[in-house]
DNA sequence: GGGCATCCGGACAATGCTGTCCGGTTGGTA
DNA sequence: TACCAACCGGACAGCATTGTCCGGATGCCC
């Protein structure tokens, strides 16, 4: 009696594992970028078309969904990093772009509630990449020399913290803004020093 | 056969109202302070040695309970803005001694998930502050001719944002630091543009 | 074709928070 | 003393989310 809905994928038997598994990646990536990382997961299972038990299956927690649908933005950071000729502005560029996508990833990153060791490694690879780039910008005169990988990571974090907060539409202006007055800083004095 | 604990506060009857009301508050401002703005309301209660009931009946929400509590905070800064002499930098400073205090005011405040008018108010009481103090801070050279008042509240949102996140114990180094980084700006060439 | 390991879905228990409700208490008043 | 308006406490309904559990479906392999 039970008709099944043409529409419904077949999504059943150990052949469709895999089929699932990305499924609710795709959907956990979106959901992130919509809702935030703390979304509800039972959001993603629904998106992806699939049954909460699958998600928790094949991700037991949300950091373990998180850290497979990031790793794909470490990745990128990573590349750049290793792209001859590429720069701290460039890393940086990439690095809010993501942000204003979606805060989750740097969310995660930055400022761990409780700490997870998976969190800390991919946050570690983070200021790896900001760390190599450093000396670079230091010496083209594009960071103070006192500004450590550290304070990047604080700086980036801080960004995605405020703009996590914000409607979509407001955070490439916003974006823009705040990283004019970092980049410069507010005081007027600093600029004149020297 | 209910013995009455020693220790209990006698806190029925009509006269009891404004000094339970007063407790809340109290126990509020712990709170927010220890837990943050997203804090439940019925740690507060519990806090105050007081039911819940009297909290909603005091307090209908949330909301209603920390523009109490916080109105305290934005009378100091605009007394502070009043008394001849003061600075922006003053201003600033209190402002960052209030958020590594107490995240829960400036959380509030600079970025409301959904806009509450009497939220918007505060916050525009803020940015009145700031602005009446912008023109002198220009003048003497400390704040760049283009930074706004709108500017200023977005930087200690962001600030605030961030700390909330972090244990108290690290908040005042961190805001020290952030706060050197958003000044001076992270970016070398700024410094000798002028 | 038959059996079985694998996987699925959604109901459900557990948890935590908000805001309401009402029996019960208090103390002022006549 | 007796009454009553005001007020209190905490149980509770409602809601949302997490993570588990298991009957049932699937398709691979023999």
């Amino acid at each position: 009696m039970a008709a099944m809905p043409a529409e419904r994928r077949p999504n059943r038997g150990p052949s469709a594992a895999a089929e699932n598994r990305a499924a609710l990646m795709a959907a956990a990536r979106e959901v992130f970028a919509t809702a935030g990382y703390e979304a509800p997961l039972s959001t993603v299972a629904r998106e992806a078309g699939v049954g909460q038990g699958s998600l928790y299956r094949h991700f037991p927690d949300r950091i373990s969904l998180a850290l497979a649908v990031f790793e794909e933005s470490v990745a990128e950071l990573e590349a750049l990093a290793a792209t001859p000729g590429s720069t701290l502005d460039d890393v940086l560029t990439v690095i809010t772009e993501q942000t204003i996508a979606s805060t989750a990833f740097i969310t995660m990153v930055s400022v761990p509630d409780r700490p997870d060791p998976r969190i800390i490694e991919v946050r570690d690879r983070v200021a790896r990449v900001l760390e190599g780039k450093l000396p670079q910008a230091r010496a083209a005169g594009r960071v103070r020399a006192d500004v450590t990988a550290d304070d990047l990571v604080l700086v980036v974090g801080m960004l995605a913290s405020l703009l996590s907060k914000l409607p979509a539409p407001e955070r490439v202006a916003t974006a823009g803004r705040l990283w004019d007055l970092l980049r410069r800083g507010i005081d007027g004095a600093a600029a004149r020093r020297g």
